[in-house]
RNA sequence: GGCCCCGUCGUCCAGUGGUCUAGGACGCCGGCCUUUCAAGCCGGAAACGCCGGUUCGAACCCGGUCGGGGCUGCCA
């Protein structure tokens, strides 16, 4: 088969798609340029209104109110999606700044993941569609480093975790390492900063000290627990006034919180099922949720893309934002991602590693088509597409609520698409490192030349680059380990040693040694012995390789040439006596 | 226990009141091709959790129920 053509079979049979991928794209590029995101022309303070976020509409952006919106048919999937210009120029229209009005705003978003371990796919996956959701609207995508607990945290995980990203493709316009005129993106610089805030949410009230001791505080929790209520409930400014401890925010208790998540629709919190949490701990660090909050607020971030296990964390948030000032992200949660048992994934349950994934030899490409699958779909029949077109087409809106399971085998699969896709010099390329650490040593030019000929044939059998390397195993080895279950199989049944001792008399007799000369001398060697071609090549293929999987046997035999093959035989002949 | 989220083939998605005898993909089963294995091609099995309600009509809307998940930390 012409090597690739499964992928641009599949690619060129997308012409429409592609138009209509181009059609979005342009569609986002007509946008009048303040609504485009060039980085940089951020305006804080008006963009949203305190409180309302639910009113806020971004031009040609799939903000707002979810499912409940009904301009959500202009924008939505399918054929609102394939009308998406049409719709963004109503929109445009309806939502145009008017003089004096609303500011200008980019699409900033970050992903922000704690180096105190592996990102988990599900992790990666979210910073995916990050990625997507700024690439899409031509906004800022930020790397930050959520390192206040500082017990944990360790450099060799940040590392890791920006090596992952650069693998993925996912490049960052600001963050660590690259910077911007927000920084800086760690955390752990900006310690004076969540002091600030601290001091300054004390001082207005929104915040106190608070030196409860943990059995009085789970005395409280208990309490709550017997009376069927939030676990939670009691814990509240107490009487005593207090200078030292840990600083809780003080949850007003006059109303619910409730936003309009971009993927979930509404969502609300009553006021006293929200506990008055700790915001700053007793060694001087600031917890998560304050760090978060105020760097979502300092960086200008528009939305804040994450997994569903912050939803419940996302009141908590907001009352944040709203006591320290400033202009309140929408909020957008992912559903989780779950191992093949079901359970979500975590630290230390299921793929945890990109490193794992590269090791192995997956394409950064192919790991990008399938996440972008978990949680959403470019359209109901096309599941292989390159980035540019999910990018084209990614809305926010169009994500999937309910949980989905991280399937390796689709995977591999998928990969698989990928890697016949290639052009044969690209996957002799990118194979190249994946066949030389499975070997364990160098090869050298006439073996790569070996290496070659044999490409395509392995190419069309990979499913990962690593496992090419064990389907040319036999071809760099000297001793053929032979395949227990594929010797007894096939090599202990009569009639072998004729076919071994004629196939060898055949290939010694043999003036050129060629794919096509080897190909007539063995057939030749099937006439003689009046067997078909099923039975007489398989002793062959296990004497020559090790096991009864193989690539193309007379191409085998070919190039690992006469000598080397003819010694196989007659190694074979011996052991059976 | 409390609060929140979710519920279409084994898995991932499509489906937004009639065109759904529910569509695509992976996987699975069978066949073709064939020097093995892949790939490719053809065919097949396979799902709207359940109960009510609204409606002429519901996978789609509403309620309940059951099930799954998340949170409930001086982790994030």
């Amino acid at each position: 088969m012409d090597q690739g053509q499964g992928l641009r079979h599949v690619l060129s049979a997308r012409t429409g798609d592609r138009d209509r991928a181009r059609s979005a794209r342009e569609a986002v590029d007509r946008l009048p340029g303040q609504w485009r995101g060039a980085p940089g022309r951020v305006h804080l303070g008006h963009g949203l209104r305190r409180g309302r976020i639910d009113r806020v509409h971004l031009p040609g952006h799939d903000v707002v109110a979810g499912r409940r919106d009904p301009d959500r048919h202009a924008l939505g999937r399918g054929a609102g999606r394939a009308r998406r210009h049409d719709g963004g120029r109503d929109r445009r229209h309806r939502n145009a700044p008017q003089p004096g009005g609303e500011e200008v705003m980019t699409v900033r978003v970050r992903i922000a993941p704690s180096p105190t371990g592996l990102v988990h796919v599900g992790n990666v996956r979210a910073a995916l569609f990050n990625w997507m959701f700024a690439r899409h609207h031509g906004g800022v995508f930020i790397l930050r480093i959520d390192d206040t607990d500082i017990e944990r945290s360790e450099q060799q995980y940040e590392d890791e975790i920006k090596a992952g990203f650069r693998w993925l493709g996912l490049d960052w316009d600001e963050g660590v390492d690259v910077g911007g005129a927000y920084g800086p993106y760690r955390q752990s610089d900006r310690m004076d900063r969540y002091r600030q805030v601290v001091d300054q949410l004390v001082e207005s009230g929104h915040a106190y000290y608070d030196d409860r001791s943990t059995e009085e505080l789970e005395a409280l929790r208990q309490k709550a627990q017997h009376e069927k209520r939030h676990p939670n409930h009691y814990i509240r400014r107490p009487d005593r006034e207090a200078t030292s401890g840990v600083v809780r925010f003080s949850v007003p208790q006059d109303a619910a919180v409730e936003f309009d998540d971009v993927i979930r629709g509404n969502v609300r919190f009553e006021a006293d099922v929200i506990d008055d949490f700790v915001i700053y701990r007793s060694n001087g660090t600031p917890t998560y949720h304050l760090a978060s909050t105020t760097d979502d607020l300092d960086h200008a971030i528009t939305h804040v893309i994450r997994g569903e296990d912050l939803l419940s964390s996302t009141p908590k948030h907001i009352l944040l934002s709203r006591a320290i000032g400033g202009t309140e992200p929408l909020y957008a949660h992912l559903p989780l991602i779950m191992g093949p048992d079901g359970k979500p994934l975590s630290k230390r349950h299921g793929p945890t590693s990109l490193k794992e994934f590269r090791d192995r030899g997956f394409l950064p490409e192919a790991f990008r088509n399938y996440l972008s699958l978990l949680g959403w779909s470019l359209d109901g029949d096309q599941t292989v597409f390159t980035t540019e077109e999910a990018i084209a087409a990614f809305e926010l809106s169009d994500v999937s609520k309910n949980p989905a399971v991280f399937d390796t085998t689709k995977l591999e699969w998928m990969n698989g698409e990928y890697i016949r896709a290639l052009s044969e010099s690209d996957f002799i390329e990118r194979v190249r490192p994946h066949v030389e650490s499975g070997l364990g040593r160098r090869l050298t030019e006439a073996e790569w030349a070996q290496f070659s000929q044999m490409a395509p044939l392995v190419q069309e059998r990979s499913k990962f680059f690593s496992d090419a390397a064990e389907q040319v195993r036999f071809l760099f080895t000297d001793e053929v380990d032979y395949d227990e279950a594929s010797w007894s199989k096939v090599m202990e049944k009569d009639g072998v040693v004729d076919v071994l001792r004629v196939s060898s008399e055949k290939l010694a007799g043999l003036e050129q040694f060629d794919h096509d000369a080897v190909e007539a001398a063995l057939r030749s060697m099937l006439e003689a012995l009046e067997i078909g071609a099923r039975k007489g090549l398989q002793p062959l293929r296990v004497a020559i390789t090790g096991s009864q999987v193989s690539p193309p046997l007379f191409e085998s035999i070919a190039v690992l040439g006469r000598e080397r093959s003819l010694a196989r035989l007659s190694r074979c002949l011996d052991r059976l006596g």
